[in-house]
Formats: structure tokens, C-alpha cells, sequence
DNA sequence: TTCGAGAGTTAGGTTTTCTAATGTCTAGGA
DNA sequence: TCCTAGACATTAGAAAACCTAACTCTCGAA
């Protein structure tokens, strides 16, 4: 049985697609090339759409393809419609299509996204980041149509997503201090991670002596460690491109794991379509390679 | 893994023929109807354009379905350009995708083909036949694009077939006659078929007295049969609508089957779409239903 | 309150499509 | 002439996409 879905009149138009570019380029190897795919589809899909229409679109030969008669008075209209339609279609739809909104805390947005977005823009490279700050936990709902970037313990509400990494605190100073780390004043995160006491219980290690300095987010801190201001119980997650790039450095010192981590979601309709599908992996690869 | 022929910048084109008609319907399940599918399928393909475009395309209600805004915008077009394609493509290829050439001799179209066409014609109502008159034999060589339908003991050359009805014989008059039928004078068909003696030898009954009569063709001889001019062996395939109207009869007396039928072919590279196959497969249907 | 029409959802079977491997053909060079 | 490289065809089998059947949900009308 056919596919259900014909209108009377028209072959299937999937087929067109693949009769443009091979008449395009005048070979089926190089408009399989065009989509990423073997030049047995291609042949396929030529045969098919000459068989429903009944005549030769192409002449074969052993050094490639030329257009038949026919073939040449049906590029242009094929050709020509397919262009408007996928003008049309990027007038109306082209910023959803390639534009992908993020919103998370600042701190994430720049030292856990950011460093990473290029290895994701190399395979979409028209494809738009645009960033949403979110300030406050609760101004994530506000943004639910976007991707999130958040620390917790797992995925919320109605909403798909992955984790990125878990949360993993070990000390951190600049780098000429981190021989020496015990001399230095402990820097005070307040929040929701476990904080030096929590790391010196469960690791049996001496509390390091607090200094005068304390923060309320994981990016002050960090940069304040990077100044030799301080140790910082540092998020490995976090501070993984200065710690790449020698900015940081971690203290020979046991590390703290928690159950907690950096997700990623998305609502549950994105991610229905293969496309969007991939574009999710994709950027779920480049994030989790920390 | 998604598709892997898909234009950047195109969704799938075969989505938009679904939502091309159910926009123009306002209801999926009109659509659905339109294309001989499910509300399901339609329901699914109309999911997957939404999220490839990142958009609602319609508003569901319990009572049915109707654009939004985007897909008010979308309509015309997708409508336009699909329309666009229909018909350029209807003007170079609608003579070959509507067209089914088939060659006979004259007595096979007359008694074979045109009594059964009715059913076939119901099925694809806007699908033209055209009848081609083969006087020789050889004359099938240079028709080699069209439907055969033709008198013999298998498949020919290159082409592909089926068999339509093996050959029986067996003695026929016009009603009136049917009860003496011995006391008629026999018709003599020359030609490929086996005649009076075989049939003689074979059922061993008597071989019945030969008229003035000589014939070669079948469909002369059972013309002449029906005008009570003698009676004739004559086949069941070939008499069997003026057997069933009335106008000829079957005397009682034995058969003679033979290996020979009549059978319709067609070259190789019909057949291959679906579209094509399913064709055949109902003119198959058609003339088997002897 | 019940009913019916229309749409959503899901699981699972079918059909279509794709790939990998292999075959065929031709042109051009050794 | 023989060989090779490049381009397309063909095939079986695997993978993806698709469709249907069966069910649910919701709304508005009787």
C-alpha cells in the first residue's frame, strides 16, 4: 500500500526535494552530499519520482547525470516553488526555527554556557543563542518557553531535561596559592550548597579558618579565589574553564559530591520534532563535556 | 535520527500537504477523510510542523480546530505554492500519470477489456484509458510502453504480467439452439487455439459436422455463433459477458482446457511506485473477475 | 445529566526509507 | 588491450517514520 497521505495530483513532495538538488547539481553523489545522505537514496528517490510521473527526469551515464527534456522543463517550476515556500517559511517562522532562547542565572549563563557554545555553533552555525537572565528562582516560570540552565535536584513541573553534571565542591585558590591553600582565609558562600563545615564533616578534614570575606553566589566567589583573596569550597562544574585555562586551581584537598547538579530542561513539546531533537542533543554534548 | 533528506530551511514537505488541508477545512477529521486516513495521522502530522516551526499553527476546541494567527499567515502560502506545484505538474506529466495505454488485439478490447472496465473506472474515475489496436503480433514489439493483454503461454521479454484467465473451450451456440446444438453445423476457427478434432479426441465425444463456415478470429466466430449461423468453440474468457447477458450459451457438453490464457503485461518499470502498482493491481482485479 | 462530535494520546504493527555492500558501465591512461 | 577510477544501479536488511486502533478528554446541545 502506498502512504496514506497523497494528495491526488502531486508525487510525494519529499521526492522533489531531492529532484531539485540532483538537477541543481547535475549528479546524485553531490546531492547526496547536500543532505547528508548515500547516493543510493538519492537514485532511489529519482526513481521513484520518474516512475510516478511516468517519464525519465534523467539520462544516466558513466560519467554522471544530464537532465532529460522533461526534467529541464520541471526544474524550474519545482525549483521555484520550493524557494517560495522556504522563503515564506523563514519570513514567518524563521526565529523560532533558529533561535534557541536560554535562561538561567547569570553565573551559569557565563561560566557554564558560554565557554561551551562554541563547540555547539560549529555544527549549527545559523543557529541564534539568545540568553534570558533570570535573576530570581521563581522568574524561571516566567520564561517557560525557554530552555533552562538551574541548579537543583531534578527536573521540574512539566518539563523534560537532563542533567549536565553533578555538583561536586572541592577548595580552590588561585594557583600560586595552592600549594599552600591551608594558610589562607576561608571565603563564606551562602546559599543552597553545602558549605565548609558540611565539607569538613564528611571529609574529616580540618575547618579551614574563615576570613572576613562572604558571598551569595558561586561566580563572586570564584573570582574572588582567582584574586588570592581566599580558598573557595569551588563548584567543579563552574570553575571548570578556569580551571582549564590556570586561573584556578584546585587545593590538594578531598572533595565534597552532593546530590544536587546543573540541569538542563525544556517543555515537554520541544524536543517532539527530530530537529529540535538534535539540536537538544547537541547542546546537551557540548555542555556535559566539562 | 531524523529524516535524512530534509532541505535546511523546509520542514518535511508532506506535513504541509496536512496542514494545507486541514487548514482549508477547519477540521482534521475532514482532512483526514480527505486523504483516505485517520484523524490520528493528521492530528500527528499537524503536532509535528507545530513544533518544527516552534508555533501553534491551530486552536483546538471541542468542537473542532481554527487557525491562529501564524497559521493564518502560513496558509495561502503553502497553498498557493502546493497549488503551484499541482499544476505545473498536472501540465507536463498529466498526459503519462492519468494515462494507461493499452495495446489488444481488436476482439480482446471489445470482449475482454471494455465489459470490465466499468469496475476499474469506478476506482480511479479521473485515470483515461486508451485503447491501441494491435492487428499483428508483431505489431506488440512496437507498443512496447503500453499494457498488453494477449493470447498466449506466459510472460514476454522484459515485461512483467499476470495472468488474466487460462483458455477453456467449449462448444457454444445462441440460446435457441443450445438444447440440439448437434444438429448445427460447426464453425471452423483457424488459428492458434486447439480446434474441433483436438477437442474430439481430448472429451471423447463425436467431432460435430463442419459448416461452410471458417473463421479467424474468435470474435467472428462467436458473433457468428450468436447469429445462429453454427456452433462454435468458443472460450469462456472471451464469450463470457455474451454468455452472461444471454446472447450465447454453453451447449452441455465437455470442455477442453488448455495451458494457454490470455494475459495482461507491462514493461518492468511500471509497476515500481506504489502508485503505479496499485493501478494495476485494480485493473488486474477487474479483468480476472471473468 | 447524558450524549455525541471532534481532538489528543499511546502502543504496536506496517510501510517507507536509508545504508552498506556490491555490481555495472564508461572514459581515459598504461 | 587491460586496468582503474568515478558515477550510478541494485539489493537485502536495518532503521525510521508512519498509520491505525483503541482509548481518553472536553465541550456544548438536547
Amino acid at each position: 500500500m502506498s502512504r496514506k497521505i497523497s494528495k491526488q495530483g502531486l508525487p510525494p513532495l519529499d521526492w522533489l526535494k531531492v529532484f531539485e538538488a540532483a538537477g541543481r547539481h547535475g549528479s546524485f553523489t553531490a546531492a547526496a552530499e547536500e543532505f547528508g545522505a548515500t547516493q543510493a537514496a538519492v537514485s532511489q528517490r529519482i526513481r521513484n519520482l520518474e516512475s510516478w510521473l511516468g517519464r525519465q527526469l534523467f539520462i544516466r551515464s558513466a560519467r554522471g547525470v544530464s537532465l532529460t527534456v522533461d526534467g529541464e522543463s520541471y526544474l524550474p517550476l519545482v525549483h521555484d516553488s520550493l524557494r517560495a515556500l522556504e522563503q515564506g517559511t523563514e519570513n514567518l517562522f524563521g526565529h523560532s526555527v533558529r533561535e534557541l532562547r536560554i535562561a538561567a542565572q547569570p553565573s551559569h549563563l557565563e561560566m557554564l554556557l558560554l565557554p561551551r557554545l562554541t563547540v555547539f555553533s560549529e555544527s549549527y552555525p545559523d543557529m541564534r543563542i539568545v540568553t534570558e537572565t533570570v535573576p530570581k528562582r521563581q522568574d524561571f516560570e516566567a520564561a517557560d518557553r525557554a530552555l533552562h540552565i538551574r541548579y537543583g535536584r531534578g527536573v521540574w513541573d512539566g518539563r523534560e531535561g537532563v542533567l549536565l553534571a553533578n555538583e561536586v565542591l572541592q577548595p580552590m585558590t588561585a594557583p600560586e596559592h595552592a600549594k599552600a591553600w591551608r594558610s589562607l582565609p576561608a571565603i563564606e558562600l551562602r546559599g543552597e550548597r553545602p558549605g565548609w563545615s558540611e565539607w569538613a564533616r564528611v571529609t574529616g578534614e580540618g575547618e579551614p579558618e574563615m576570613g572576613p570575606v562572604s558571598v551569595d553566589s558561586m561566580g563572586h566567589a570564584l573570582r574572588a579565589a582567582r584574586r588570592g583573596i581566599g580558598v573557595v569550597l569551588g563548584s567543579r562544574a563552574l570553575a571548570s574553564s578556569l580551571l582549564q585555562t590556570g586561573q584556578l586551581e584546585c587545593a590538594a584537598a578531598p572533595e565534597l559530591a552532593t546530590i544536587d547538579g546543573y540541569w538542563m530542561t525544556w517543555p515537554a513539546s520541544l524536543g517532539k520534532s527530530k530537529r529540535q531533537a538534535e539540536v537538544l542533543a547537541s547542546l546537551t554534548a557540548a555542555l556535559q563535556n566539562l
